[in-house]
DNA sequence: ACGAAATTACTGAATATGCATTCAGTAATT
DNA sequence: AATTACTGAATGCATATTCAGTAATTTCGT
């Protein structure tokens, strides 16, 4: 047996097993168990427990985000470009549950390291969406007023939020399909009912929203 | 010095520590003298180390819902009540952080027992907003076809990642008032340029939308 | 009003346990 | 024969929890 085979053997039991029981309550030997190795063999391929938690990090985060570029690359038009992003995003969590509880759950409870790594490639996430939303606004099809920071936040808690629901309850309601196709067209179009004649229905009402987007602090 | 007394200061002292190193990594004994007690002393006020995690949320979260509730009653429309919502929601997060940490992180990834505990207190919080659109589409101002139960998610998810972002990066590019603001609007109008004559730039493209909403699975 | 006895509250060093990590020994490969 | 890969029982440490002892508070008889 090659080397990169039990190093993978155990990347992915240890994801199987951090996904179950969480980081602090998963057990080396039960990892070892699951890989079918030693538990002295890990340490031969890890540091430590957390080496194992880091390097899960840094071998498929990656992964993803080179997907997700790739898929999008050859789509033009911003508002499917948002579509797309959140079908690919939902997919991958769908297709990756125990790596996304990882991510999602493990990763953001961790010392201040992983913290701040986890934030820098999550950043290189974010910063896709926020890249749409410019690209959209330059070709006038989005609102200026749009903050695009505050924007990618918004959408990529939104979609993590929807996939969360998933990993708790096994059998699904809606289909990623019509989740994504929901969560975009809120962001695209909105809730509120289009009245014919009116850009908005909330363009009746100037109290809902006096001086939209005048409290700004810092750029 | 009265019982309640040190029932709460050690729970605030446990609010505090828990915040900062996270359950697992959290001493009692740094509780005990963050709260000014003996070490033993926690334990004739909790079972144990978990029971006093599961004494914070009971004793918080019923809290939160309470207050919300109550603030948004005086509010009659809709799409105001999705922005008053999303103000209050923010508002209490800064103003309470070390709580909102371990409700959003630590609650996370804790026993079966807490998370569906946590689940359902957290439902009830969901409930307020899609009671919101249900409300709004009873009014005719909100369109028929969102779904309530996705559109609760999206739009909590939304408020949640902003807020990570706040707990994490202590100086505060945006201000509550606008994140709150360009939040609910992103949901009540969508980022699409609102062309003039046209209820929205995305029915332009007949391409992006094609059969809106016709792929449900269950109710 | 006072002190003694009883009750209740608190202390923190000692205990016990659980588990990550090590390493001397064995097996497989070169 | 030498090197490399693996094993799993033994080690050692960290810390949640306990409990014998001390302090504070309350009760009650004179």
């Amino acid at each position: 047996m090659k080397i990169a085979d039990k190093h993978s053997k155990i990347l992915q039991a240890s994801i199987k097993v951090f996904a179950q029981k969480g980081f602090y309550n998963a057990r080396i030997s039960e990892i070892a168990q699951e890989a079918n190795v030693a538990d002295g063999t890990i340490y031969l391929y890890f540091n430590n427990k957390y080496d194992i938690l880091i390097t899960i990090f840094e071998e498929e985060i990656g992964k993803i985000i080179a997907k997700v570029k790739q898929e999008l690359a050859n789509v033009e038009d911003p508002a499917e470009k948002l579509y797309k992003f959140a079908l690919i995003h939902l997919n991958i969590v769908e297709e990756n549950q125990d790596l996304a509880e990882i991510i999602q759950v493990e990763l953001r409870q961790s010392s201040k390291f992983i913290k701040e790594y986890r934030n820098k490639k999550f950043a290189e996430y974010l910063n896709i969406i926020s890249q749409i939303v410019r690209q959209g606004q330059a070709a006038g099809v989005f609102r200026q007023d749009v903050m695009p920071g505050i924007f990618k936040r918004a959408f990529f808690g939104a979609l993590d939020e929807m996939s969360r629901f998933w990993l708790l309850s096994s059998k699904k309601k809606y289909t990623v399909n019509l989740a994504a196709r929901q969560i975009s067209d809120f962001f695209l179009q909105g809730i509120a009912r289009q009245v014919p004649g009116r850009t908005s229905a909330l363009n009746d009402d100037s109290s809902v929203s006096p001086k939209l987007f005048s409290d700004v602090v810092t750029v």
